[in-house]
DNA sequence: ACTAAAGTCTGTAGCTACTACGGAGTCAAC
DNA sequence: GTTGACTCCGTAGTAGCTACAGACTTTAGT
């Protein structure tokens, strides 16, 4: 399977499957005699393991940590509940702090009496 | 006014505020004989402006056209407007997305037995 | 067999918004 | 005069890609 294959079996950008190799987060695959990339099921699983991930918003550091884990399968799977559950805790401080943002931004907007911007309640409250 | 005190008076980090230099987002400061960069009380004003923008995630290039955009006074401030709107419209944008990761990440959480790895819902659910 | 198009290779540079460094010069206090 | 704090500039690093250029290979059609 060549690269391209890969790329559209699991929806992820052919430049971004090399630079996956690059940072070591796919393995490098076997290379056909003219030094193309030869690709096996089992790397379609590990890149969609990838792509769903990242799709979850997890880092590559994350996922790097993950892939190791998942790989040794007779282990309990405390510490992956671990990096979900981290994950999950940053994913909801982002959306405090979203909300936070867009209470703050419907407010400026809100009190703008749309005159000039001599008067205009949101440079003024941008300008603190 | 030497760099160090208005980047304590803007909460700016001083190596920000000349990289906003560097990128015209600042202008260029008179500089002293030994080629200190020294402020007025308006470079105060127009950085806490950026600080504050930031603080409510305004891209830089957003930021570059809201200080156009309050520099002509006298006009309509419907653009400020705008751009404020786009802005707000983003972040919600964002949250959308961060809801319904969150929402995932917590199906996937609950659906884990605690077992081993060969078994987990989360390494199952990332694997696709 | 020949040609043209499509695919692949490597290495490098670009993106956002900073932050950190090295090595040199400058200023203020003691 | 010397120490320490400050400033200067230019460059490189961060995350996670994406986009080239220029060379090579494969494939399809004639």
């Amino acid at each position: 399977m060549r690269i391209s294959d890969l790329a559209k079996a699991t929806g992820c950008h052919l430049e971004t499957v090399r630079y996956y190799e690059r940072i070591g987060l796919l393995p490098p695959p076997v290379r056909s005699k003219a030094g193309y990339r030869d690709y096996r099921d089992s790397d379609v699983e590990r890149l969609r393991f990838v792509v769903r991930s990242r799709a979850l918003g997890f880092s590559l550091e994350e996922i790097r940590s993950l892939l190791t884990l998942a790989s040794r399968t007779e282990l309990s799977c405390k510490q992956v509940d671990g990096v979900a559950r981290m994950h999950l805790a940053q994913v909801e401080a982002k959306q405090r702090e979203l909300a936070a943002l867009a209470t703050e931004l419907r407010g400026m907007i809100e009190t703008c009496h749309h005159d000039t911007r001599a008067t205009c309640a949101i440079l003024q409250s941008l300008a603190g």
